[in-house]
RNA sequence: UAGGGCGUAGCCAAGCGGUAAGGCAACGGCCUUUGGAGCCGUGAUCGAAGGUUCGAGUCCUUCCGCCCUAACCA
């Protein structure tokens, strides 16, 4: 038995990585010989919205776990709904898969490919007496259901019954649905439902419907059909016709699950395996396609792709990788228990991936200008910053230095606090690569604000290396100021102030727990002239900053950046610790 | 309420009867021409209570909590 275990993680598995539940159960499949060694997944997502990233751990699920056991893998979009969906989704959602690095090879399909074949099934089990015509309303439907009622505190169930219409003959049912396809009867008038079980404890075996007559035009069928086939009727069977072994979904489909047995059952026809797994969580955001939505149509966010969202099409705008995608997945895992996954994960993730490939370049994004009085006028020096320490494929390149230079606001206090070690009067700190100044004097406007500062630096200190071995605590990232290019920069912090959104307290919507600096625009950036060069797309490190990709809204003249993570940054920290501190203790006095 | 599911550290997550992996976060420290990166170190008795067993996170019973469904959406 203990050796049976060790073989199947063996036949996934040759490392230590732990095998989850759904590679278990395919590994046991295989070693039990079931559907002849075959293994075919696929990932059915509906176009009625762009896909997120809880989406890509269940496509990369799937397609993962075809490549693995040597099997194939499907794109079918789950198109029953034409009220809901469109092209535009279709499109979107193909182009972010191909971005993420999912390969369906030839095999792109859309239920409504098979629609003549679902219809035929249809017409197959009215024949057989399991499927009956419906004249009863929506509301009666639920109704005769047995919908949940409340009675004071309790919730009450009561037994379904039969519908009046339960019992046609199937001579009159085939004649009524074929009146329904031919258009005869008027939207929401009749349904098509499955005959199955109005006591059944799983209200979606209490006969489920199959068909709605539903005059909109569909996106690839046109108007060839008034009636659609509900979600229940055409997943499965989609499955079956495409020969899917093992049929991942997410939880909420397990009630579904022994509707989707019956059908297969009644049809006779090849049974994949519906095995449902957790759906993603993540901090700090929402991951609802209903949810996102509303933040677009609202205008709490610019459109789908608003580098603030969790879709695919936005975290690819803001300069996340599919590499650090892959590795977030990995690492979460698969499961059955829900959870809320902590974004720094995701963060952390892009770190480690942005680290290794992204080449170091100098910006600044609250410029405060410095004189080296002691530096002569027209000269300017080419000093050699090295593009990624991580890498040393990645070479050098010459960065200009000359008299006026501009630095980080933040970089530099008049009166600093113990453990600040930038730059201060009096002080010495690292221009990176460059040269070590100290300051010897603040210029401030009449508001008192400070204007600029002079400093004097050590032409034996050109590099940054200090002959004499001596120590600064500081290094500063700088950019020239005749040199320097202009450049938008946008920051992001996440979308929602809460972890999880969706907790507020009564009278109060999700809504209000939106960031209101989820987004701070930055339109007096000055950037070391490399970036003149850069494309949309391109993604850099601005040396302790963060990583920032070039946005889709730049302009030659005018770069725009975002921001797609900042740095670890234990200074800040420190602040916010501090900071922290004083709060609770003015709270708490 | 009925049916289905879940409950291992702040967040994920291994564990499959033999005495609690790993990652993220957090906190210390080392190192450092990015307060970056890297390196080292620090934390749990497993929702609760009973029971079976030489031995239980792992088996049984009861209880508690949370989630899903109750759409002619998927």
């Amino acid at each position: 038995m203990a050796k049976d275990k060790l073989h199947q993680n063996n036949i996934v598995n040759n490392n230590k990585e732990p095998v989850d539940f759904v590679r278990r159960i395919i590994a046991a499949d295989l070693a039990a010989g079931k559907n002849n060694g075959r293994v075919h997944t696929r990932w059915p997502p509906e176009p009625n919205g762009y896909i997120h990233i809880g989406h890509a751990k269940t496509v990369l699920l799937n397609y993962w776990i075809a490549k693995e056991f040597g099997g194939r893998f499907n794109l079918r979009f789950d198109d029953t709904n034409p009220e809901k969906e469109s092209v535009e989704y279709i499109e979107s959602i193909i182009e972010d898969l191909c971005w993420l690095g999912v390969d369906w090879e030839d095999r792109l399909y859309y239920a409504s490919d098979y629609f003549e074949q679902l219809y035929e099934w249809a017409e197959k089990l009215i024949q057989a007496g399991k499927a009956y015509i419906c004249d009863l309303s929506s509301e009666e439907i639920s109704q005769y259901r047995g919908k949940a009622i409340q009675s004071g505190d309790k919730i009450i169930t009561p037994p379904g019954k039969d519908s009046p219409y339960r019992n046609r003959s199937a001579e009159e049912n085939l004649d009524l649905f074929r009146r329904m396809r031919a258009g005869e009867f008027p939207d929401g008038s009749k349904t098509l439902r499955a005959k199955i079980d109005m006591a059944h404890s799983n209200l979606n075996m209490r006969d489920p419907i199959m068909y709605r007559i539903l005059r909109t035009t569909h996106h690839r069928t046109g108007d060839r059909w008034c009636i659609y086939p509900t979600y229940d009727w055409t997943h499965g069977q989609s499955d079956s016709i495409e020969g899917i072994t093992h049929s991942i979904c997410t939880l909420e489909f397990e009630n579904h699950r022994p509707l989707y047995d019956w059908f297969l059952q009644q049809l006779a026809v090849f049974h994949p395996q519906q095995i449902e797994v957790t759906r993603m969580n993540l901090s700090y955001t929402v991951l609802s396609k209903r949810k996102l939505l509303q933040l677009v149509e609202q205008g709490c966010v610019d459109g789908w792709d608003d580098p603030r969202m969790p879709t695919l099409s936005a975290l690819r705008r803001r300069g996340y990788t599919p590499a650090a995608i892959h590795d977030f997945v990995r690492r979460i895992g698969v499961t059955k228990s829900e959870s809320i996954v902590d974004v720094a994960l995701l963060e952390h993730c892009l770190r480690q991936d942005l680290n290794k490939h992204s080449p170091r370049v100098m910006g600044v994004l609250a410029p405060l200008k410095v004189i080296i009085t002691n530096y002569p006028d027209d000269r300017v020096e080419y000093l050699t910053a090295i593009n990624n320490p991580e890498d040393v494929t990645a070479g050098t390149r010459n960065v200009p230095f000359s008299k006026v230079l501009y630095i980080e606001q933040e970089d530099f206090m008049e009166d600093p606090p113990k453990k600040f070690y930038r730059l201060a009067p009096g002080r010495e700190v690292r221009l990176r690569y460059a040269y070590l100044i100290t300051c010897t004097d603040v210029a401030k406007d009449e508001q008192g604000n400070i204007k600029e500062i002079y400093c004097t630096y050590d032409p034996a200190t050109r590099g940054g290396n200090t002959p004499d071995g001596r120590r600064v605590k500081g290094t500063l990232h700088w950019v020239s100021a005749p040199h320097a290019i202009d450049g938008e920069v946008r920051l992001y912090e996440h979308l929602f102030k809460k972890e999880n959104p969706l907790l507020v307290d009564k009278g109060e919507g999700w809504l209000e727990n939106l960031n209101p600096n989820s987004r701070i625009i930055l339109t007096d950036c000055k950037l070391e002239p490399s970036l003149a060069e850069a494309k949309p797309g391109d993604r850099f490190q601005f040396e302790r900053k963060g990583y920032f990709c070039v946005d889709i809204d730049s302009e030659r003249a005018k770069p725009v950046f975002n921001r797609t993570v900042t740095l670890r940054d234990s200074w800040a920290k420190l602040i916010r610790r501090e900071q922290g501190k004083k709060s609770d203790f003015s709270r708490s006095s």
